[in-house]
DNA sequence: AAATAATAGTTCGCATAGAAACTATTTCCA
DNA sequence: TGGAAATAGTTTCTATGCGAACTATTATTT
């Protein structure tokens, strides 16, 4: 039995690396990645976040953000401050170079997502995406964040 | 706007990440990733695949899969042989220790697909299956392997 | 209040991932 | 046939991604 072929969760995974794959090659021109592009755009309208939850959006391991926080900070795209009322916690503030690529890589955003309407009808697209969110939503919790 | 939300194609990777975790958990006791997992898988039946076959099956770029078989080759999992009717390829075989650990794992594998039965129904399963299927089969041959 | 447990981040080590540049081989074609 | 182009893998460098062990701080318990 080959399971790549039939396991779901294979198949999950296996279309999750084009997609990140492709998210990064329409990102590589601005100098950032995928991934790095989802902490900005959780700190969007939020102003500050303590890494610990912008694990949880993004589904991370604390190790992960940290490395992450690492490098967006030393591009000059986010701020470290350690909160006042816990000094354990340390917030991601979002500075205006972060924001200003955040919004220049929109349009790239939802190009992509564009592209899967060309694949796929408006009525799998909502039923996949709703399945999705159900596995998403059952798996919330297990981070070790 | 935040598209870690919105965004089809970061909800595909943020639920991969958890589907990957949640393979690797299961794995991680018999001493190999669910990545590596998916290489034996790839040759179960086959005997000998070239690398950057197993690249295209399970969507890895050639350096991934260079270092996927150099930790498995060191445990011993497969063996690499070069090939005789065209010297630039290398192929990848099966130890009868690879076979074993597969058998062995296979239980695991079943078990976590099974999980997803419990969150989804069987129309919605198939639906999601199916659309990544075209998804995949979209994405296919825009690697670099 | 002192000891203990729990929590937030970091560090370390290792396993993916991929871009770019390299070697070895084969194919193509003028 | 001989040189250019294509192909298969490897190496190097950087960026995730996570388990385990660590520090610092806060909450709990007795």
């Amino acid at each position: 039995m080959n399971y790549i072929k039939h396991s779901t969760g294979f198949l999950v995974v296996r279309t999750a690396r084009s997609m990140r794959k492709a998210l990064d090659t329409e990102f590589a021109e601005k100098g950032i990645t995928a991934t790095q592009f989802m902490v900005l755009d959780a700190l969007m309208g939020q102003g500050a976040l303590p890494l610990s939850e912008i694990g949880r959006k993004i589904y991370l391991d604390k190790p992960a953000i940290t490395g992450l926080a690492d490098r967006l900070e030393k591009d000059g795209f986010v701020e470290r401050r350690r909160s006042s009322d816990d000094r354990r916690v340390v917030k991601l503030h979002l500075t205006a170079k972060g924001e200003t690529v955040h919004r220049e890589l929109e349009p790239l955003v939802i190009a992509v997502d564009q592209d899967l309407t060309q694949i796929l009808s408006a009525d799998e697209l909502t039923a996949m995406r709703n399945s999705l969110n159900k596995i998403w939503k059952h798996a919330d919790g297990n981070l070790d964040a």
